[in-house]
RNA sequence: GUGGCUGUAGCUUAACUGGUAGAGCGUCGCCCUGUGAAGGCGAAUGUUGCGGGUUCAAAUCCCGUCAGUCACCCCA
């Protein structure tokens, strides 16, 4: 046998989870698998590694840098899953016959970048999306954003704001403002950092790398940045767009989007009509909405909308869908940051101390009778003093521990301790399931 | 891919302008031969990330390297 030691050591971006993690990954994920399967949405798994060429060309030059790519054992041309919608795409397509639309279908699964890790920023990390694939009512669109608020509010939060905004809309004011539409992209993904940049930020950067001219910028700048009630809002660029049609279409659609929201009942404050959302990505073709945690210095912690023309590329023919994504990673932090999860709780109940070796029959019968009625029970398994028993019952977590020495032999009994109270009564092991219970 | 900052015991860190590393927490043992989280006493743990250079002398200065971290790009 070799006695050379090996370095332990993790890549970098990627992470061990420990219980504490887990349970709170596990609670956050869970809220949104039920919450989506309570609006009709199924589960979805696509495999870790896919054909380089499915997401090749379809997320730009700066993400293909970030793949993990590389030749399997049969020459293939293969890479790590880099997002969770382009699988998705290619398994609807592959499928098409089999499923039934609107198909609706959410998927939390890790994917891949070869990214610079940074504060909240992993190479390994899990995305949970969301999408109605094959429907072009905004209905679904509506209906998303409301899963989306109730979500939020399953996970704790209620100082926050889904803001919405349509890109039919935003591709009327660059025309109207006299940008070509050429730079619309471009023009989206300078506006989709307002919030971050500030008015002159944008400024500077569609001046410096676009080419656009001052008073289109100043123009544009000055529409997307209004403020208002939403009907005032959206009567306002009725009529100041009221020569283009595809920002008429927009806004209709937006219009429909906050009619639902009001009859579903949703609560005013969890939702805004917010001009600036631009969203950086190209292929949204319609309404696009964003949900931002207002307190603290979080920011956005989800990025959805309509994308009517990506699918159809797989397929050969339009398959409209809408949905997105919801970052887990963010909201992780933010629960553990903010302490609204207690991640201390340990699954076991009972420490069932093991007192002298000669006991251990009896202890172990204890910890049986325990199982049996579903107590989660954990035997020390070393007969060493009991103030080490406790030690551990105490570092663990574990709320009970159960003492079978000599004395309570004797009487058929057991000593119940509790470990918040310091309480003990001796009582018989029936009475502590019933107790438990 | 670009740039900034930081590497001293398990963790947090001290060491004035270079003079052969000290503490708190934790760990372990004992006080306490049937009781944790409090208290008292004691113990163990460091080639100061690694390699080289300057110097009588380097944790400290210089160069390189590796690692970590933050920001930018981009994004979750």
């Amino acid at each position: 046998m070799s006695t050379k030691t090996i370095t332990p050591r993790i890549l970098p971006g990627f992470r061990d989870f420990f219980a504490e993690d887990i349970y709170v990954r596990e609670f956050v994920m869970n809220t949104f698998k039920k919450v989506f399967e309570k609006y009709g949405y199924e589960p979805l798994e696509t495999p870790a590694l896919e054909y380089t060429d499915i997401f090749k060309g379809e997320l730009g030059e700066e993400a293909e840098k970030l793949f993990y790519r590389f030749k399997d054992n049969g020459g293939r041309d293969v890479m790590l899953k880099y997002e969770v919608m382009t699988p998705m795409c290619r398994a609807v397509a592959e499928n098409i016959n089999k499923i039934v639309f609107p198909y609706k279908r959410y998927q939390i699964q890790r994917v891949w970048r070869s990214d610079r890790p940074q504060k909240g920023r992993y190479r390994e990390f899990t995305q949970c999306d969301a999408d109605t694939i094959g429907s072009e009512s905004v209905i679904c669109d509506a209906e998303f954003i409301q899963m989306g608020i109730e979500v939020m509010q399953k996970l704790g939060f209620d100082k926050f704001r889904t803001n919405i905004s349509n890109r039919k809309f935003l591709n009327g004011i660059i025309q109207f403002s006299g940008a070509s539409v050429d730079d619309f992209i471009s023009i989206c993904m300078s506006i989709d950092k307002l919030p971050k940049i500030g008015k002159g930020g944008v400024k500077k950067e569609l001046l410096e790398k676009k080419r656009v001219s001052e008073k289109v910028i100043v123009e544009i700048l000055n529409i997307v940045t209004s403020t208002g009630q939403i009907e005032d809002l959206i009567s306002k660029f009725k009529i100041l767009l009221k020569n283009s049609p595809i920002s008429q279409e927009g806004l209709n659609e937006l219009e429909q989007i906050f009619n639902y929201l009001k009859n579903a009942g949703v609560k005013a404050e969890f939702y805004q009509f917010s001009p600036y959302i631009a969203r950086g990505l190209a292929y949204y073709t319609g309404p696009i909405w964003e949900t931002e945690i207002l307190d603290g210095n979080v920011g956005s912690v989800s990025g959805s909308g309509r994308y009517n023309n990506t699918i159809g590329k797989f397929v050969g023919k339009k398959v409209p869908a809408t949905g997105g994504s919801f970052g887990i990673e963010r909201i992780v932090e933010v629960l553990k940051d903010r302490k609204m999860f207690n991640s201390s709780v340990y699954a076991t109940k009972i420490l069932v101390t093991l007192f002298d070796a000669s006991l251990l029959k009896q202890t172990v019968e204890v910890a049986n009778i325990l199982r049996k009625a579903d107590v989660p029970t954990m035997l020390y398994p070393e007969a060493v003093k009991l103030d080490k028993q406790l030690k551990y019952a105490d570092r663990k977590g574990i709320p009970y521990v159960v003492i079978v020495g000599p004395e309570e032999v004797k009487k058929n009994e057991v000593k119940l301790k509790n470990m918040k109270t310091g309480e003990q009564k001796e009582m018989n092991v029936n009475q502590i399931v019933k107790l438990l219970k």
